[in-house]
DNA sequence: ATTATTGTGCTAGGGTCATAATACAATAAT
DNA sequence: ATTATTGTATTATGACCCTAGCACAATAAT
């Protein structure tokens, strides 16, 4: 199968937004073990190489730790998780309204268009 | 001076993105001239190869047309013009939403951060 | 004790992206 | 008529990305 990527975006890239959603999901808990290098590289299709930049970069993050010859777990800290969580919601709102009011959008059309397609997502 | 450029994606992606939301904002007006291609990568600081890759791209959406010896304009089409500024704003609350629900937020919950921003933001 | 699994490191090759430096043809401007 | 401006094309170079195919060291599993 392998996972989806944009053509326009550095793999390792999509592959770090990724696993850190899954995480911040709670799709892999507080402390969970995550798959090998290996077995993830198959799961999404990639080389290992891949895999491996993604998940180190991932470390830097903090949500990841890693134990030499064990694996890698989520942080046993959930309130990093949390926050992670709030400000990655956050950045994506700012994202969105500063594009919005760059379309020349008011507050009002912005929420009726958000309405709209929530209505349409069934959310 | 320059334009600011994210560094995981290609410059001309992100210039031929900018200039549409220019084009959709009104900056550059229905039947507008566009500055050349190396005035645009001069204002850009970025190499005209360059730019020119990115307008060659724009062109393909159809919102500007060439004329090949006086330059480059916006599309005369206006309902061109509104149609693609809706689909964008459509698609930029779309994935949005996705990526909220991802982490596992309810309609209310969305919404709350998106009145919280706003209000910092002064929308 | 042996084997398997873990993260990690290395080199090589092909592809895309961005820059640099020219060049050309058509037409607008003078 | 001459010059300037327009989009466009070409070649070369360096950087980064991704894959491929290895290899090694430490430890878990047997």
């Amino acid at each position: 199968m392998g996972w989806d990527f944009e053509t326009d975006r550095p793999i390792y890239i999509q592959i770090m937004e990724k696993i850190q959603l899954l995480i911040l999901a709670g799709v892999y808990p507080v402390g969970a073990k995550l798959p090998s290098v290996r077995d993830l590289a198959q799961q999404a299709a990639v080389n290992p190489n891949t895999m491996q930049r993604a998940l180190a970069q991932l470390e830097e993050e903090g949500l990841v730790i890693t134990q030499r010859t064990s694996g890698r777990f989520v942080t046993e800290n959930e309130e990093k998780i949390i926050q992670a969580r709030r400000r990655l919601a956050r950045d994506q709102v700012t994202q969105l309204l500063v594009k919005m009011r760059e379309l020349g959008l008011g507050k009002e059309q912005i929420l009726e268009i958000i309405n709209e397609i929530a209505e349409e997502m069934k959310i």
